[in-house]
DNA sequence: TTTTACACTGAACAATATTCCGTATTTTTG
DNA sequence: CAAAAATACGGAATATTGTTCAGTGTAAAA
């Protein structure tokens, strides 16, 4: 299936504010809203949406510190790893995590209160794992969602 | 303000499916539409939601490497970190960037076509920042939203 | 105990979503 | 190039949902 103009449009407005309806996004691609309807519909229906998702704002929460924690494992066979993913999941304050390939094992953006929920979610929650090898962390002063992305060469 | 537990529960479904109805919340917190609407309203108002975004599905859109680059500057004045950031929001392919205190400046989530691209972003778009005192790439695996987020002891 | 404030519900009304069909436009095919 | 097929479109009808509001009950404050 290939993308014209007005699915690309679609993709960007919703990439950029997922709670559009589909009355505002049919004006503004000018078209009708059962015609805009059907082409969400099929773009829906296709996949291309992976999810959709709140950002909430972390300081009415009361959550103040932002990290980045650069997780080094022992072995890398997949047992471990999944096993080390799996301990992710159930952890608290974990935002979102990397995979990589390289000398940093995993990334993790990771969302506390304060300087001590910090120091215990290194210290208590995951340094305990048996098979690392280095943690370290950095962190976050500032950090922003671009969606810069583009479909042939038209940047979305 | 204080969240009770209905309004907890609203953020994390809708932390998880930006696009959920009113009356789909409310069937679910078991309250009528008309309570919901008031409360989400009223979450609204107060700012307890950044953004909504739809994460694409990139692999769809012909995008099949993810990197996260980290990049270090030679200075750090407000003005030279400042003029960075407004190249990285100029640049195509850029998903989000993490701004850091420690040895890494800037942690980058890219996404490209293939090797090409990824090559090119980094050699002809990123490298010649004037400042640029080292660049390091790692491919991602694979990455993933988590939110675990919480408020109150409560897991969100 | 009385008062006040607040969350809640259901009903009424407004707005939007969704379906469907006839038409126009483009693409495919002979 | 022309005929046929496929696709995209808009408008109207209907179904569903959003939104407002007045009244009720409950819990906190006076």
């Amino acid at each position: 299936m290939k993308l014209d103009q007005k699915d690309i449009q679609i993709l960007r407005l919703l990439q950029n504010n997922a709670r559009l309806s589909n009355k505002e996004l049919a004006a503004e691609l000018n078209i009708a809203p059962s015609t805009c309807h059907e082409r969400l519909k099929k773009l829906t229906q296709e996949g291309y949406f992976k999810e959709f998702n709140a950002d909430l704002n972390l300081k009415k929460l009361g959550i103040n510190i932002e990290v980045l924690v650069a997780v080094r494992l022992k072995r890398h066979e997949r047992e471990i790893v999944n096993s080390f993913i799996k301990k992710l999941k159930s952890l608290d304050g974990i935002i979102r995590f990397y995979h990589l390939a390289g000398d940093t094992d995993f990334m993790l953006h990771v969302a506390v209160e304060n300087s001590n929920s910090l120091r215990s979610f290194i210290m208590d929650e995951l340094a305990n794992f048996s098979y690392i090898d280095h943690i370290e962390s950095s962190i976050i002063y500032h950090s922003e969602c671009l969606h810069n992305l583009s479909y042939n060469n038209v940047i979305l």
